[in-house]
DNA sequence: CCAAAAGTGTTCATTCTACACCCATGG
DNA sequence: CCATGGGTGTAGAATGAACACTTTTGG
């Protein structure tokens, strides 16, 4: 920002640049609010979910919505972002990833609020207790019954979707939805649910095993009435190890 | 944005509903200043440049920065992106994208500014006359020799490059940075550029033809010592198709 | 023994890789 | 006629898709 040396600017506004540098902050410049809205998948019976609040003030009262906040002065945005889930879940370090940038100009109706979005996946079984038992006004919708939401947020889960599905072609980070000991049927359907495809099981878990990140435990499935399937997790050290390889996961 | 219906906020700083909403935007929330750089790439003898600038003004001054400029507080941040290279290279319109929010507390000495990334893709032979005629300060940097920049200006760069080489070998998104009629191997030169790698040549061709996204025009190289290349164009029409049906371009 | 889902093996088609070879032009 | 890079064909390997089959559990 203000990087120009010289610029054509809109009528009647000034370059930053025709006065001196540290009258910048007390400028017309400074009056924007930012916040953070975070797009939290979670998954549930084979279901994709998604955590949204009722608002409870206006604007948009009473309407489904993303949670998110304005970005406190002195506070990082992805720290804002970490906040907002723990406010929520009760859960720190959250896997956590921007989307995008939304700044068109009345997007907000209360003033000039530049907002950016972060999508995070959750295992509900394992983090909801915190979540449901919070206010009355925080809920897991299953994502396709989700309604338009306040503000420009159906958007933002529109694009959050969008890079998720991108992402899980590319990278295992789905992952993060399922609780930590899985077996290679729940990956199917998690995968399934996620990109609405299906898949060949055979030849799901040969691609699938054939990367070597999943670790097979000595442990199966309890009180299923049929063959209890082996358990596996995810080999994180090894997807480290491979990523600064430069590899990269194709689904 | 003001989206939680109740929250812990940091010690001392009241949440924005502790007060009507109507008074938001008097609120001390809206102290941001907002900007957006430009990670431009051009394209020239095989090489990857970057569009930079020489700073004229502190802070920075003197070191090389990516173009931006702040955000006004009527503008859209996307018509602030265009604006900066509209005024650097006198185009309009220029494929653009955000890449990410960089969003620390200390990373303007100004003040608390929060900057998006955009990357964009010029052909140098085409568009670069204003940029080089336009003051002393405008620069094509080979991608190989870029300094230490100004700002987190380093990182945003490393950012928009990995970007751009995770699009470019998802889409063919590399086709601005070439005149409009190219010759094969130099589409090929151009993916080795940006990706670091090299190909054979015989398979190259083949995928991308297999594609069906260039338009093999009548007409050849002219005045090379050796047999003249053909030349093609990209076929904007049957991507867009392609992408309507889901089809994802892979290198 | 049956139902249900886990887990495996095989075949065939497709795609990828490497490499050899021919072609057209300027000098 | 040579050097240079454009352009093509092919064999063998690797991968992927489809599908049949075996295994292990609870009821």
């Amino acid at each position: 920002m203000a990087e120009k040396t010289t610029s054509t600017v809109p009528k009647g506004q000034k370059s930053q640049f025709a006065v001196p540098y540290y009258e910048i902050s007390y400028d017309k410049f400074f009056q924007f609010g930012v916040s953070v809205d975070c797009v939290v998948f979670g998954y549930h019976e084979n279901r994709l979910k998604i955590l949204l609040i009722k608002r409870g003030a206006a604007p948009f009262m009473g309407m489904w919505a993303l949670p998110g906040d304005l970005v406190y002065p002195n506070e990082n945005i992805d720290v804002a972002a970490q906040r907002i889930l723990r406010d929520l879940t009760g859960i720190d370090n959250l896997f956590m990833e921007q989307t995008k940038v939304y700044g068109q100009v009345d997007r907000h109706p209360a003033g000039r609020v530049i907002t950016t979005g972060y999508y995070s996946l959750i295992d509900i079984a394992k983090h909801d207790p915190h979540a449901s038992a919070w206010a009355d006004g925080v809920y897991w919708m299953d994502l396709n019954e989700v309604p338009k939401l306040a503000f420009d947020h159906s958007d933002i889960l529109k694009d959050a979707l969008q890079i998720l599905q991108q992402r899980v072609r590319h990278q295992p980070v789905g992952f993060e939805l399922l609780p930590e000991k899985f077996a290679l049927a729940d990956l199917q359907a998690l995968y399934e649910a996620i990109l609405n495809e299906s898949y060949d099981k055979a030849n799901f878990r040969k691609r699938i095993l054939s990367m070597n990140l999943l670790i097979s435990l000595k442990e199966n499935q309890k009180d299923v009435p049929h063959r209890p399937a082996r358990l596996y997790k995810f080999d994180k050290q090894r997807y480290d190890e491979l990523i600064a390889k430069g590899f990269s996961f194709e689904l």
